[in-house]
DNA sequence: TCTCCTTCGATTATCGATAATATTTCGACA
DNA sequence: TGTCGAAATATTATCGATAATCGAAGGAGA
């Protein structure tokens, strides 16, 4: 009855970690990744850190250049728009299919956009990101394609690293009053509609860096 | 004047000979790749090889289970239509900008059509498939969106390797003249009118299994 | 015979050390 | 002074060995 469980890898421990460093803002783009330096910080080897920033790299917030090591990668705004107008183009889709579904999302939809409305007014930023996500995987998994989640959730992390860093003044009370619109045009039932109403939402709030 | 520049690293080595075996069918969906045992068969220690079938996970060509390993990922039918669902609507969207842009793309677009129909008469499945994906990327590089080209270059990767291992019985010759109509709709100007060509294209192509 | 437990063999995960490579420093030379 | 290159330094890439873990096999007890 000492620890409960205790599992998962080394490796998948240093690189939430890292992630969340990463997210947080505590290493900056740019900063590089040296092995043996978190390794003796996590008082481990070198080899489950290898291990880490190569899943990092697949994730996108972390490049490695042959013989030369890891550093936060630097995302440009022109590489933000990019991420932005993919991203939009497979909540469109889910967004279609989820306006099909015969199930309604609203009741879970409401709660989430009512829990970001509560992070906004408390200017808490990391639980207004959690809800957020939380409030669009719910569109990315009605639509019940395994792939699309994962590429969405890919492009997620992306985001909110590069979100979380530039901190940005926006009014985020605005910003989850904006899901309104969305959670109207799912329920619609009109597929293209709901389409239409999701990417441009996505497009709507794209941060600027 | 021995070795031009023999580049890249051992891992990068190993991951690609195992992709091309994958691709090529000789390693099986479902079969283990024993660390130590393809280390040993390339002459070189485990932790390249570690590396290598990480990448290939992030591909998602390989699956490992935590303390049990890696095997060539198993692709159900489900999977399948997942993957072609998102490619489909990556491509639209590309299809949608590349109509929209001030280049040509028709010359580019039939030698690459010319190419696969050679290869489907000679029964060249590799070559077809090649060509096939080079038609394709014309397309997705037309729309100048980086992170479109990497999600698809992902899923088109995963996608080839189904197709070359059930190497189903389809009309190759077909399959190649199918491209026409998209070309055609690209070079109308025509965006949503491209975009819903390039989605019939892609559904339209998907292997049985 | 069936279930649970223990042991065994196979394999992954991690370690510490070394080889290979890139970057920086510094001095000779022009 | 400015430039080139060798040596020193920092760091990654790879190795060989060990520890940890899994699944299978075999056996005791019900």
């Amino acid at each position: 009855m000492t620890q409960p469980l205790a599992r998962s890898s080394l490796s998948a421990q240093i690189r939430e970690r890292l992630l969340a460093q990463i997210m947080r803002g505590d290493l900056k783009p740019g900063e590089r990744l040296i092995e043996l330096k978190i390794a003796a910080e996590m008082e481990t080897s070198q080899a489950p850190v290898r291990e880490a920033l190569r899943e990092l790299e697949a994730l996108g917030v972390v490049e490695t250049l042959h013989n030369r090591g890891a550093r936060v990668r630097v995302v440009s705004n022109e590489e933000l728009v990019d991420i932005y107008e993919v991203r939009a183009q497979l909540e469109g889709f889910a967004a279609e299919r989820a306006a099909g579904s015969v199930t309604t999302l609203k009741p879970r939809l409401e709660a989430e956009m009512a829990n970001m409305r509560a992070a906004a007014e408390r200017a808490d930023t990391a639980s207004f990101s959690d809800h957020n996500t939380a409030f669009h995987r719910i569109i990315l998994e009605a639509a019940r394609n395994q792939t699309l989640t994962e590429l969405w959730d890919r492009l997620n992390v992306r985001a909110r690293t590069i979100l979380n860093i530039s901190r940005q003044q926006t009014d985020l009370v605005a910003v989850s009053e904006s899901h309104r619109t969305l959670i109207d045009a799912i329920e619609s039932g009109d597929g293209p509609h709901a389409r239409d109403a999701a990417i441009a939402h996505v497009m709507d709030n794209k941060p600027k860096i």
